[in-house]
Order: structure tokens, then sequence, then C-alpha cells
DNA sequence: GCCGTTTTCGGCCCGACTGTTTTCAGTCG
């Protein structure tokens, strides 16, 4: 997989385009091909075999020659010739927050200032005051913003950046004049990593709002403040940003704000094209300037002719043209989930009693969930004996017989070992209701093999899910090289389904990944792989990844109900 | 540099905030 080092390249070639001050639309040329490149789902190695490559959006003639020349060369001449312009420091300079390409040209040409480093000591002697348009505060913002690169602005899992969200939506929703409050940005469009947290209020009194929100407990250090637009960093160094429209505008502003803004900007071109205009106010028609949508989300589509798109789906990654075309995919909801199909009680590393957790999971309102504990060879997991699992499992046994309310599947999550055999014999795996199979060791074999012992279990007429397929971790551990067509492949043709783990450092498959395996008709299972109770409410980070990939309820195992399930898994 | 129900040229999304300016450029999302 190439895709990333090509979408690099094309990205640096915008970043020093922006520095010869080229024809913007040029640059945004590069910026969108490299962006779809990003989330494409197929390998673009294969794309350019089969002669697709003009099939990418945002890929015409001259860039589909680059992709070439990456691929085959290695490298690409183009950019080489722009790096001889200006030193590679230039780049990292634009990286800090406020400094563009203008002001780094300007910095690199008047005072010959080609890294950061050399930035910082002019900013601290105040030297840069000697430039056109800067000053004491500029300097000022320039070392802040210094500090914040090298602290590296990372991005934040999901999982961190939602209950923040929350918090700040619940400290700030009693502030008098909120009509509504919610958040958006790529966070509702829920992507895996948030970097800034957006935060958009309807009011008719912006101003109090303002004052609230940059009081707010969490406040650490206030980056802007404006009328209707403030700016904050949190005690844990992360932005957010809140803006306040009427409430009139609060569809309008909603789109937005979700992004992406590859999606807005081919909105606002298909409005152009039938003569309206959008903004974050409202649409408009061009010819008098009349307001006819803004109130509702769905109102700003309908105005141009398409239906409503889930946050979700707002990547530039086909639903424009499927929203058009009719064919958007009515993709899985939080309510459609009946079960929890991955988790983890005190019988292996799971902090919880058996008890607990069937509680827990009444009062979620499932109809059926199974419990998955580690296998024998999982030592460090605490993975159960043969004997001990009989044990579990007649105690669920025994439970389902008193329960009205919920049904418990006996299940395990096996180890594939090293031979893609299983951790326990079929004797054992025929007693379960549900066998989930798992890598938990040799990440580092070669792609060929680790496929190799995902495709063998498939073929276990016990298995019915592949967990966590790729095993990234993220901040930790890349997803393992494996032949993934070839895996859906074998999914569909074993009827195994595929996980997708919602623990959020997982998150496995990924979002592209579940587009992808949605080619080859796989089914699904969601997995919290919940080790202590609040975990359980990790399910909501599993269905945006499902939404992400465009997966409809019917193909989710436990979007199904426990009757259907049956029929499903059966192999 | 891409793209086409304005189709092979001439368009290309739109507005808020800051810091520096006497009316705006640069940056950001």
């Amino acid at each position: 997989m190439r895709n990333l080092e090509v979408a690099d390249i094309f990205d640096d070639i915008a970043d020093f385009l922006e520095l010869k001050n080229e024809n913007p639309f040029r640059i945004r040329a590069y910026r969108r091909a490299s962006q779809n490149i990003k989330s494409l789902n197929e390998d673009i190695e294969e794309i350019l075999k089969r002669d697709g490559l003009l099939e990418i959006l945002g890929i015409g003639k001259d860039l589909a020659l680059k992709i070439k020349e990456i691929i085959t060369e290695g490298r690409l001449k183009y950019l080489e010739e722009l790096k001889r312009e200006f030193p590679e420091g230039l780049a990292e300079i634009m990286n800090i927050p406020n400094i563009g390409p203008k002001t780094a040209k300007l910095l690199y040409e008047k005072l010959n200032i080609r890294d950061i480093d050399t930035l910082e000591e002019y900013a601290k002697a105040h030297r840069l005051s000697s430039l056109p348009g800067i000053r004491e505060k500029t300097e000022e913002n320039i070392l802040k913003g210094i500090e914040l690169v090298r602290r590296g602005r990372e991005r934040m899992s999901l999982g961190i950046a939602l209950p923040l969200a929350e918090k700040i939506i619940n400290d700030l929703k009693d502030s008098s004049g909120i009509k509504r409050i919610t958040y958006a940005g790529s966070l509702r469009r829920m992507k895996e990593t948030i970097r800034d947290i957006d935060i958009l209020v309807s009011s008719n009194s912006p101003n109090i709002i303002m004052d609230n929100f940059v009081k707010l407990p969490v406040v650490k250090e206030i980056i802007s403040k404006g009328k209707t637009k403030s700016s904050i960093l949190t005690k844990e160094g992360i932005q957010v940003d809140i803006r306040v429209v009427k409430p009139d505008s609060y569809g309008a502003a909603m789109v937005y704000f979700t992004g992406s803004k590859a999606h807005n900007i081919r909105i606002r071109e298909l409005a152009n094209k039938k003569g309206f205009k959008i903004n974050e106010y409202g649409v408009f028609r061009k010819s008098d300037g009349k307001k006819i949508a803004g109130n509702e989300e769905i109102g700003v589509y309908n105005a141009i002719g398409l239906p409503y798109i889930e946050p979700e789906l707002r990547e530039d990654q086909d639903e424009i043209e499927a929203a058009i075309n009719g064919r958007l995919p009515d993709i899985l909801k939080l309510e459609d989930i009946k079960s929890d199909l991955h988790i983890h009680t005190k019988y292996s590393d799971g902090a919880n009693s058996l008890k607990k957790i069937i509680d827990a999971c009444k009062e979620l309102g499932y109809e059926y969930i199974a419990i998955c504990d580690h296998s024998k060879s999982l030592k460090v997991a605490g993975g159960l004996s043969e004997k001990d699992l009989m044990k579990q499992v007649g105690q669920i046994r025994k439970f389902n017989k008193i329960s009205k309310d919920i049904k418990i599947l006996a299940g395990s999550e096996v180890d594939i070992l090293d031979d893609g055999s299983l951790d326990f014999d079929g004797d054992i795996l025929k007693e379960l209701d549900l066998v989930v199979a798992s890598i938990h060791t040799g990440f580092k074999q070669a792609r060929e093999k680790l496929t190799y012992r995902i495709l063998k279990a498939m073929e276990n007429k016990y298995v019915n899910v592949i967990s966590h397929p790729t095993g990234r971790l993220m901040g930790a551990r890349d997803a393992y090289e494996l032949n993934l067509d070839r895996i859906f492949k074998q999914a569909a043709d074993t009827n195994t389904a595929i996980e997708i783990n919602a623990f959020p450092q997982r998150l496995d498959l990924t979002d592209i990944n579940c587009k992808r395996a949605r080619e080859f008709n796989v089914n699904f299972a969601i997995g919290t792989d919940t080790h202590s109770l609040p975990q359980l409410n990790y399910i909501r980070f599993g269905v945006a990844v499902a939404r992400r990939g465009w997966i409809e309820a019917g193909s989710i195992l436990n979007a199904l109900s426990f009757k259907e399930f049956l029929k499903r898994i059966k192999k």
C-alpha cells in the first residue's frame, strides 16, 4: 500500500506551491488529490495496474502521470525541483499556527530564517518586528505557536474527544439564551481521531455565550474571542472552537461546521450550478438573494436537490454522487444494535463478574450478548483452560434457564495459533454458541503467513467471527500486514463475520476497510471488547465505524434479532 | 490542475477573527 506515500508527496507539492504564491486552484487540486488518495479503499498500485487512476476523483491526466512516476521510479522529479527552490524547514515553519505561506516566505526572504529554532531565537530577541505587518503581539503568538508545534498537536482518539465535548456542552447548556447546542466537525463525523473540538450553538444573544465559554473550568488559555466565534485551549492542550448563530441559521451552520471541508466545497459547487449560494447562514437564491433554507440541515440538502446525507458519510468519498443517483446506503443506527458480541469477564482478564455484566447489559436493553473470554494459550490475559471454560458455559446455561429478558451466548475469544489452528479442539468449540477467533501472537510475521493463519482459521467450521482482524492499537502498534481482499473473500465464502472492534484504540476494522469489505458482502460483528463495565458504552464507537464504512443494519450480526442471528451464523 | 445539465475554456466555496493596519492581508476552518 503506497497510497500514503503518494498523498504525502502531493501535499508537499501543495506546500511548495503556496510558498511560490501559485494559482490557489492549482494548489487546491493537489490538496484534494492528496485527500482523496488517502481515503481510497483500494491499493493505488492495483489501481494503476488496472489503468484506473483517472476514475479517482480529482485525478486528471497530469496527476495520473505523476502517480505513475512515483510508483515506478520511487520518486517525483517535480517535487525534487521544488525542493531545490526552498529549504525544507519552511514546510515545518508553516506548521506553526498562524504562520502560512506568506509569512514563512517573508521570514525566509528578509531574514533568511529556514528552521524553527532560528525563528524562535529571532522572536525572543524581538528581531522580527522589523518586518512589515509583524509587531510584538505577532512575535508572542509565534512563540506560543512554536511551543504548540513542539508539544505535538497530536490528534486524540474519539474515546477522549467525545466525552470531553459532551462535558463542555453539559457545562454550557444552561447558559441563558442557548436554544440548541451540539458538537460538529470531525467529531460529529465520528472520525477515529480528532484534532479540535467544534461546538455549535444557536442563540439570539451570542455575547453571553462567548463570555460563559471562555470562563469554563476546562479553559487554560483563550486563543481568540470574537462576537460569534471563539477558541480556547483546555488544560489538556486541546483546542475547542465555538460558534454561535441565529436559530434560523442553525441547520446551515450545522452543515458548514460538520464538514468535511471537501464535502462542503462539493455541495457549494453544486449549489452554484443550480443558481444558489450556500454559506453558514443558509441557502440563498443568487437572482434575488432570498434565503430559501437554513433552519434545519435536511432543508439545506433538499434545497439543492439532494436527500439528507448522514454526517459520517460527509467525506466527499462518493456520497454526493450516491445522493444524486439515489443510492445512498441506509446506514446502521445505534438503535439497531441488539447485542454486544465481545465481552470479557473475571474468568479471564475482565474486571467484572458474569452477573454484573449481565445486569449492565439488561440495562442497555440488549436482547442477547456474547461472553468471550480468552483461551488457554493467552496466559498474560488469564486465558481459560478447557475445564474453566466448561464451568463458565455451565453457569451461562443455568442463567439462560431462569432469564427471560436477555439471552447469554457462551462464547470464547480463541487464539489463532501459529499454524492457523485454534487454541481449543473441535470437541470444546462445538459446545460454544459463538466462537470469536483472533491473533495475539506473531504480529511481526510476514504478510503471507499472517494472512494464511486467518484464512485457515476461517475454514474452521466452528469459527463465527474474526476479531480485531488487523491487530492495530492506535498510538502503540500498527496494523499488521495482511492481504485483506483475500480475507474478505474468504469471510464471504465461509460465512465468517469480520469484527468491528469498538475499543477506541482499536476501531479495527477501520472505516475505510469496512467500505472495502462491504463490496465483498461480508457480515460484520460489532464487539466492545469490554474489560470493565463502562466500556460497554464503547458500542457507539463501533457503530460509528460501521456508519462511516457505509454498512447497513442487514449485514451487522448484532443488529439482527436473536432468532435471525442464530440462522445467520450457521456455517 | 481538474472538470463539464454553463462541456474543451473559464470557471473553481465562503466568511470570521487577529494584528496590523487607516481599509486590509493573512490565516483558519
